[in-house]
DNA sequence: CTAATAGATCAATGAATCTTGATGCATAAA
DNA sequence: TTTATGCATCAAGATTCATTGATCTATTAG
């Protein structure tokens, strides 16, 4: 198991980061479709191309989406890895790993 | 079922932002323990006591955690609701609820 | 009542983010 | 080679965020 993922705040801060924005969230809503290119986002979304570029970029750099490049084309999909990488963070937030507090406060 | 905020980015975005941070995400990791009180927390993750209380206020207004007064002591502790919700969100990033994008780019 | 304590809130500063429009760089078509 | 297309990147401005120290409020102890 990795596992490392999980014990290291700033990875997960920088994965939810990067879940954080609702264009972002829109670009994954349409990727978890299937693999797409920028231009059809661009339509897809009603945004301007350098705003989802920007947007990529920040999803790219946390690992979420992976590309490949196609003539001129540039092909966005979703990172499989860091869908499980969000499981295993969501399922440590839950986890008590030791015996509830006994004692009182201060 | 709920179902509405796994459609909704905005509140999808606000869930994940109050993750978003290595400071919530220690506080999370302490409260998962167990109900917890500000003082306590300042012990642990070395922190001000006016820097956590704008996290927690941060992660309370996101629904993430809760807290209850008890004589001049606030207890936080985690709101398992919002790990259900969180538990959906993560799983509406994966299902591709259409067939797979039949035609190519543009 | 007065003093002390827990914690929220405010104000100010600096850092990080997001958006937009312009420019640059490949690749492909003519 | 020139031209057009797809997209990344840069620069500037606006907005949001995080940190710190100070102040305010509620509660309890003397």
């Amino acid at each position: 198991m990795k596992g490392s993922t999980v014990r290291n705040p700033s990875r997960a801060a920088e994965l939810f980061h990067a879940l954080a924005d609702p264009t972002r969230l829109e670009i994954l809503d349409e990727l978890k479709e299937g693999e797409c290119c920028v231009c059809e986002l661009t339509d897809r979304l009603q945004a301007g191309q350098s705003r989802l570029s920007f947007h990529l970029k920040v999803l790219k750099d946390a690992g979420m989406i992976v590309d490949r490049r196609e003539g001129r084309w540039m092909y966005y999909s979703v990172n499989a890895d860091a869908l499980a990488e969000l499981d295993d963070l969501v399922d440590s937030l839950k986890q008590a790993k030791r015996a509830r507090r006994a004692t009182g406060c201060c």
